[in-house]
RNA sequence: GGCCCCUUCGCCAAGUGGUAAGGCAGCGGAUUGCAAAUCCGCUAUCCCCGGUUCGAAUCCGGGAGGGGCCUCCA
């Protein structure tokens, strides 16, 4: 079960090695801060959340960085339209981009730097590219020399000859070919700007990338991470400026998740359907949103509709009823239960074909995951797992009379199965919310209706019956006659 | 024009050489006073055409349809 992962740089899928074993270095590309995240930025930070998460619960040591660009010429003309500062509107939008991360459960980023606090270390860069004939100054601006590069473009097997074919690359005179790409320019009056050698400017796009993960991770990443529309330009520029600096590998694998596409088209900025995330939220859960994303294996495109987070809750209904069932058993709540947070070798005994049926399916999870992170396939074993633990409550009733202490204690064994591995994905961390149905006046109020309708029962006036349960049901009140009495939900 | 990628049950979606996971919807059954919840079951040969192979959804060639990148984009 070794870990393989696809790398975009050779076109297939790799045996996982870090530079230094145990040890993976992880830089995935952020937002530029000028307005508010929609979905379409969160899927990137999903899907590495739950790549460290795995690795993590593999043994290696993670450190994940995610850079935040604050400088931009985006950001400078939004913040003009807004009639506020450069500064003002990244901090703003940078809170935005970290409170939709949290709520999404993306916590394993540990650093988030800002290219304007990293001048100095691209200065540095770009002082050292141009003394190995690699970039040069011209007109207050620096360039790349695409030209020096005899690799550039195998990222993404791309001819620099090509290049010149395109007409939509930005034409210069300031360039030696059109195919170079500015790693500063000089800046214009009222814009921000920072001193350097070759006049007052600002970073070019990808020389803050180069920066800030030498800065942190060093020269050689394992893992570099982004969007598949970053792969060209950015992650071939990021790459053929590195490694020309360094001389040495830039990163070890390239990963490159696909895109949140409405309808036929992709998700984004520049065609206009985005949808913003704090509005998104209001409608559909955050772990709806989390799953959705992971439903579909992260180099796919992945589709968003309201039809599709509306199919995606009800499927996780069946894990919340099971979590409301668990605590009906147990006493005690799923979400308390401590599940093992590192790989270990699950304990079949005493051996059961309950238990058997458990560790086999871990198994399927983990090799889902084990290949390329294969979330698609390992939700499919946790649906089933899902499956085996009800069939087994079923047939112990574990709700009833005919329970045993045995059957109990493996039945908690399965449970804290799916907790672990439910945990590798982000989800389940804590009870969904429940619809403002813990309030005691409700309670007390359901409990007298539920009793009310027990006593008509008993009597056998089901009319009375009925007409509670159906009264009930067009206030989206289900009523649920379980072994140990009858239950409700709201929805 | 160049470079990538995709096409699996009504919908979503795993599977990349050994005989098609899972979810949603629907249907039938067990259970129930009736429901709800839960469980069980319900013949998908994988866009089309060739080829390689003992054997292909999975490899190769051709065709059809769709998407991404080549300009800012997660």
């Amino acid at each position: 079960m070794a870990l393989r992962v696809y790398n975009t740089l050779t076109r297939q899928k790799e045996d996982f090695h870090p530079v230094e074993p145990g040890k993976v270095r992880m830089y995935v590309c952020g937002p530029t801060v000028y307005k508010p995240s929609h979905i379409g930025h969160m899927v990137g930070p999903v899907i590495f959340d739950t790549v460290k998460r795995f690795l993590t619960y593999l043994g290696f040591e993670v450190k994940w960085v995610v850079n935040i660009t604050d400088v931009d010429d985006k950001l400078i003309v939004r913040a003009r339209e807004l009639g506020t500062s450069v500064e003002a509107l990244a901090h703003r939008m940078t809170e935005d981009y970290l409170d939709c991360l949290n709520k999404l459960n993306v916590t394993g980023i540990d650093e988030f730097p800002k290219a304007t606090q990293h001048i100095t270390e691209m200065i540095e860069i770009m002082q050292g590219l141009i003394d190995k004939g690699h970039a040069y100054p011209s007109g207050g601006d620096v360039y790349f020399d695409v030209a020096s590069d005899p690799d550039y473009g195998k990222l993404c097997n791309r001819d620099p000859e090509q290049l010149e074919a395109g007409s939509r690359i930005e034409v210069s005179d300031k360039k030696r070919n059109p195919g170079d790409f500015a790693l500063w320019k000089g800046s214009k009056p009222g814009e921000p700007s920072w001193p350097s050698p070759w006049g007052p400017g600002r970073p070019g796009w990808h020389i803050e990338c180069s920066a800030m993960s030498m800065k942190l991770l060093g020269k050689t990443l394992d893992i570099h991470g982004g969007g598949l529309d970053l792969q060209f330009p950015h992650h071939e520029n990021e790459l053929a400026q590195s490694e020309s600096f360094t001389d040495q590998p830039f990163s070890r694998y390239w990963m490159h998740n696909g895109l949140l596409k409405m309808g036929q088209a992709k998700m984004a900025g520049s065609v206009g359907n985005v949808v913003n995330i704090v509005d998104l939220l209001k409608r559909h859960s955050a772990e709806t949103v989390r799953l959705l994303l992971l439903n579909t294996h992260y180099r796919s495109p992945i589709e968003y509709s309201d039809e599709r987070l509306a199919e995606v809750r009800r499927s996780l209904d069946n894990f919340y009823r099971f979590f409301e069932r668990f605590q009906r058993i147990r006493g005690g709540g799923f979400f308390a239960l401590t599940a093992p947070a590192k790989l270990a070798s699950f304990d079949e005994s005493p051996p059961s074909e309950f238990l058997n049926e458990i560790s086999r399916l871990r198994s399927t999870f983990l090799d889902c995951m084990s290949d390329d992170f294969n979330t698609g396939g390992a939700i499919g074993a946790l649906y089933e797992l899902l499956t085996a633990l009800n069939r087994f409550a079923d047939a112990q009733q574990l709700e009833g009379a005919g329970k045993t202490k045995e059957a109990l204690a493996e039945f908690e064994r399965g449970a804290v199965v799916l907790r672990e591995l439910s945990q590798i994905l982000g989800l389940f961390a804590q009870a969904p919310e429940s619809g403002g149905a813990s309030d005691e006046l409700v309670q007390g109020l359901m409990q007298l209706l539920i009793d009310l309708r027990a006593e008509a029962r008993k009597a056998k006036n089901f009319a009375v019956a009925d007409t509670i349960r159906q009264r009930l049901g067009q206030l989206h009140i289900t009523l649920e006659d379980r072994p140990g009495g009858t239950g409700w939900r709201k929805e």
